[in-house]
DNA sequence: AAAATAAGTAAGTAAGCACTTACTTTCTCA
DNA sequence: TGAGAAAGTAAGTGCTTACTTACTTATTTT
C-alpha cells in the first residue's frame, strides 16, 4: 500500500529494455497481488511503473501475458527447492523435531518477508488461473513425499502411531499455513494472538509430535 | 458454473418486490463467490437473474451496496451460534475428543455443503472488504474464546500440558481450515488426498488431543 | 372499471477499460 | 558525427462498465 514506491528503484530515467521490462513486472507483482488480476488495471501498472501504458504493451502482449510471466518469474527465481536440502541432513539424523521446526520456520518466515506470495496464490486459485495450480503440482506435491515418506519411514522404525502420513502432513502444514493466513488478512495487527515465527514453529512442532509419536 | 440455472427458482414472471430482491440477491451471492466483487458485472447478475440491469438497481443503490447486503443476509440466515450449543455438552462433559471432533466436522461439513461461503470470505478478506472482517470479529473471536477457555480448563484440571491455549486453537483450526481450502481450491478432484469429513475430523481430533494431553 | 401503485424494461450516458498508432527523444557505434 | 536502433510518449480506438431516464405492463384498491 505504501509501497509503491519503493519498487521504483531508481526514480524515473531511461532504462534498457531488460531493465524496464523487469521493474514493471514487479510492480505488476506487487499491484496484481494487492488487487488481483480483474481488480489491477493496466493502468495502475504503468503509473505505478511511471511509464505510459504503450511502453507495458511494448513488453508484454497483453494483461494476460503480464500475469504468465509472473510465474515463470515466481517458478525460476524462488529457492524452491533449497528448503529441502536444510531437511535432508535432519531426515537423515532422524531428527524428528529438527524436521517439522524447520520446515514450519522456513514456511512462516518466507511468507512473512513475502506476503506478497501468498496473497498471489490465492488470488489465483480463487480466479482459478495456472499459476497457483503450476506451484501446486510442483511443489506441494513434492512437500507431501517427501514428508510423508519421512513419516511412513519413522513409522517403521516403531517412533510413530500408525496413521495414515498425509493426514499427517495436511495437518501439519494446516498449522503454519493457516497461522500466515491469519496474520495476513484477518489479523494483521495480532491482536488475537502474537507470536514470533520461531515460537510458533516450535509450538506446531511440539503439537504435531506428541500427536503421532508413540508413548 | 453449471449452478447458473438452478438459482433461478421459478424460471422467470413477475415477482413481488421482496422475491425478487432475494433471488438477485442470492444469483449476487453466487456470481461473487465464483469471480470476486471486481470480476462481476451487474449485467451478469443481472442476466443470472433474468431481470434488466435497472431491476438490480431498483434494488440495491450501486454494486457496493449488493455486497453489503450479502453480509447481513450471511451474519443473519447463518446458525453462527448454534454449532456451540451442541458443544456446550461435550465440554460440560469434558469429553475432549467429542469436543474437538464435533468443532472439526461440523466446520467441515458446512464448507462442503457451502463452499461459496469460503471463497466468499477469501475474496473479500483479500478485497479488505468489511464481510469478512466482521465475520471475523464476531465469530472467530468467540471461537478462540470459548476453545481457549475449555483448554485452560482442562489444564488446570491437569489433563492438558502447558501451552498457550491460543496457539492450540490456531493450530487446530488450521488443520480443518486448511483441509477445506485445499479441497476447495487445489486439489478438487482429492487426488492428493480423499477423505470423508468424519475421517478427516477424527484424525484432526486424535493428533491434536494426543499433542496436547499429558502423558 | 378507473385510478393508483408497483414490477418491469429498452435504450441510453459518461467514465473507464485493454490495447494501438503515429510520433519524438535518447543512446550507440561505424 | 550522423544514421539506425531502441526507449519513450500523447492521444487516440472501440468496447465494457456502473448506473439512469423515460417509458410500458401487470396487479391491486376503491
Amino acid at each position: 500500500m505504501i509501497k509503491e514506491l519503493d519498487t521504483i528503484e531508481t526514480a524515473a530515467g531511461r532504462m534498457t529494455g531488460d531493465e524496464r521490462r523487469l521493474q514493471i513486472l514487479k510492480v505488476a507483482i506487487n499491484l496484481f497481488s494487492q488487487r488481483g488480476f480483474s481488480g489491477t488495471t493496466t493502468k495502475e501498472i504503468a503509473r505505478a511503473a511511471s511509464v505510459s501504458e504503450a511502453m507495458v504493451f511494448k513488453h508484454f502482449a497483453n494483461k494476460e501475458e503480464l500475469y504468465s510471466a509472473i510465474l515463470d518469474h515466481k517458478a525460476c527465481s524462488r529457492r524452491f527447492k533449497d528448503p529441502f536440502e536444510e531437511l535432508v541432513e535432519k531426515t537423515a539424523a532422524k531428527d524428528d523435531f529438527g524436521v517439522f521446526y524447520t520446515m514450519a520456520l522456513n514456511a512462516l518466515d518466507h511468507h512473512s518477508e513475502d506476503g506478497g506470495f501468498l496473497r498471489l496464490m490465492l488470488h489465483s486459485a480463487l480466479e482459478e488461473h495456472d499459476l497457483s495450480r503450476m506451484f501446486f503440482e510442483s511443489f506441494i506435491t513434492d512437500v507431501y513425499d517427501f514428508l510423508g515418506n519421512y513419516i511412513s519411514q519413522r513409522q517403521a522404525d516403531g517412533a510413530f502411531r500408525e496413521i495414515e502420513p498425509k493426514m499427517v502432513v495436511r495437518s501439519f502444514i494446516g498449522m503454519f499455513v493457516h497461522h500466515s493466513l491469519n496474520n495476513l488478512l484477518w489479523d494483521k495487527e495480532q491482536n488475537l494472538l502474537k507470536v514470533s515465527n520461531e515460537e510458533a514453529a516450535k509450538n506446531f512442532a511440539e503439537i504435531l509430535l506428541n500427536g503421532i509419536t508413540k508413548k
